[in-house]
DNA sequence: TGTATATTATTTGTCGACAAGAATTTTATC
DNA sequence: GATAAAATTCTTGTCGACAAATAATATACA
């Protein structure tokens, strides 16, 4: 007998459903292409994926427990939405994650994790000289995980990982209407954490990083505050 | 027609289901009646809850999601592994979130919060008289989880609580040979830390929590040390 | 016309069944 | 008797269907 029709649609490998639902719903919700507070409707990801909504149910109970997504009990599921009331909080934990990951990359990097780290650095460099906003946030969380990955701390890592995510967000939801760029000073205080680093110099690292922490913190309380005035025009 | 048998089975609420398996599992996991590295058999807890295999699913996700259990694709899944390769990690985040979180309590508690903190400690100190090792563990940890509630971080408080109950499963596991006793002393440093707080004053809350903390610290890497001995022993 | 109740529709949580992979056992071959 | 291949058992991942909970709509009544 011949086979006519020969299976078009890509024929998922099993267990692979999850992780593809998973990462492109991740990257979605990080890009704000699906923003904050917006519902998500299971059958529709289901019908979109070809696939049953057992799959789609385990990726989002996924992102629910790493806060991506909130979902009330029988009722909808939605994107989670930034909480600027507590804004501090996040501020004071990026710091104090910027400051210890990159102390024990001073510590306990190799010298493999300097050409990733530096890696990095070019890219966010070259989106600087590009003046492309998204691609300076996006190289410039890779570049700070990329530091706290060579402090080989798993703990750190898994929050601050969530903390550059979360970032990641409130920075997308401003370059969106402003298209501001982050200074050069950045690109050059990034070569310095990395000389740092690369010297083993553990105090000078966390100066550097309490430094570079602060300098990001203000630059985005700056843009909020100029949101805010813009909100009480409206 | 006459029902016999009304159903003796609880009956359940809808959506409770995944909580109570999550629950239960969870306390089973942390207070070691489920074993590190033992497996888990979706099939047997379905019959065990006689609920379907669908919300015992639900449940594991979710706590894979929080690293007590590992998940072999399309294999088994077990009780996570307790890493002693990397203690030293453990302890340096963990000496970290108690520094952190004490200094936040004294920064931002509020005087019902001293009340909760207060009364945690009456537990803890009634464990140590009563020479109760496992309720030492447990209730010293809720009392540090009170501190960090009051410092109202909650990123710092999701990390803390992780690494509390890491802390927990490790002390269980040697607690349960060894009847040794928490010293006296604990209960006095937490007689000081909850005096700093209440004072407000940050920078004596940053170094009674360092010096705790190392003292805990200390502590459990001599009982891990004495178990050492022994494993070359055998 | 506005409010309360009943009806319908939508969506979520759970179930039993089935199929794909992996582990185990059995059979075949040297 | 040891090794390789085949068959079987077992466990997991996925599916379609159903029922409970909620939301939306229609109806009744003042």
């Amino acid at each position: 007998m011949t086979d006519i029709d020969t299976s078009p649609i890509p024929e998922r490998k099993r267990g692979s459903g999850v992780k593809m639902v998973y990462d492109l719903l991740r990257d979605e919700i990080l890009d704000l292409v699906l923003l904050p507070g917006s519902p998500i409707d299971e059958v529709q990801l289901a019908e979109r994926f070809k696939m049953s909504r057992t799959p789609i149910r385990e990726a989002l109970v996924r992102l629910a427990g790493e806060g991506l997504i909130d979902t009330l009990p029988n009722r909808s599921t939605m994107v989670a939405n930034i909480d600027f009331l507590n804004m501090h909080t996040f501020f004071d934990a990026l710091v104090l994650m910027y400051r210890v990951t990159t102390k024990l990359a001073a510590q306990y990097h190799r010298p493999e994790d300097l050409k990733v780290i530096r890696a990095h650095q070019a890219e966010f460099a070259a989106a600087v000289q590009a003046q492309d906003a998204l691609a300076m946030i996006a190289t410039n969380a890779a570049f700070h995980s990329a530091i706290a990955e060579a402090g080989r701390n798993a703990y750190f890592t898994g929050l601050f990982n969530r903390l550059l995510d979360e970032g990641r967000r409130m920075l997308r939801l401003y370059y969106q209407s402003y298209d501001d760029r982050l200074p050069q000073r950045f690109v050059e205080e990034h070569d310095d954490i990395i000389a740092v680093i690369a010297n083993r110099d553990v105090e000078e690292a966390d100066r550097l990083a309490k430094l570079h922490a602060e300098q990001i913190v203000h630059q985005i309380q700056k843009l909020f505050a100029r949101e805010d005035r813009l909100d009480v025009a409206l």
